[in-house]
DNA sequence: TTGACATGAAACCAAAAGGTTTTATATGAT
DNA sequence: ATCATATAAAACCTTTTGGTTTCATGTCAA
């Protein structure tokens, strides 16, 4: 029941683009729903569920303060995705290595 | 009709953790898709299929070789998430310093 | 206390995702 | 030529996703 028990984890939160455009509007300052709605052409209620899902994935958090409930980022699940990226970094490395070996025998 | 165009971005290649699996014996070596899906409970229909979503996101590639069609991974399109990811560090580093700054003063 | 506002929740819907089975095609081996 | 192998392609199915509309609830303001 640890971390991965999660419905919806952070490869799936990311992997919708308005939720991204959502993180990155959190990322500027916490917000409550309807101000977020604000920025996208669909209803509040979809981006109500957006929400849900981000807060799943522990992305986001919502504060109830007053009517309005204030959403605002948490990142630090990203630090499973930049796990999950760094063992690949291996591979890109070793073709830019490759690229600018064959570059070198070209210039002499 | 640029790099967005495509139907499947990475993004939404690396959200189902069967194709990350994927990804993950294809960066140990080159495979045909049947010794991929020899590695899972699923048809290799249901591979081949994601075989496709991973071609179109350009995060593997198939070469036909006499009857078989062996796969590589082609890791370039992981410094979109990359870079994506390098916006949001700020905010992680950030909480790590106040973290940091909150043990010193209890130290004190 | 009455209304407007902000959200929550439920019912519903179409399209996409992830899977299967079936059929077809190309290639290698005998 | 024939047969087994490896994949491709198509038809089909179920569940999930991303959206809608409608109705309910809690809170602020007059």
């Amino acid at each position: 029941m640890g971390v991965s028990a999660r419905k919806h984890d952070v490869f799936q939160a990311i992997a919708d683009p308005t939720r991204r455009e959502v993180l990155r509007l959190l990322a500027e300052k916490e917000r409550p729903i309807s101000e977020i709605s604000a920025h996208f052409p669909i209803s509040r209620t979809a981006i109500s569920k957006h929400l849900h899902i981000l807060s799943e994935a522990e992305l986001v958090k919502g504060k109830k303060a007053g009517r309005e409930r204030i959403y605002h980022l948490q990142p630090e699940p990203l630090t499973e995705l930049k796990q999950w990226l760094s063992y690949y970094e291996q591979f890109w490395n070793n073709k830019l290595q490759k690229l600018k070996y064959i570059v070198e025998e070209e210039n002499e």
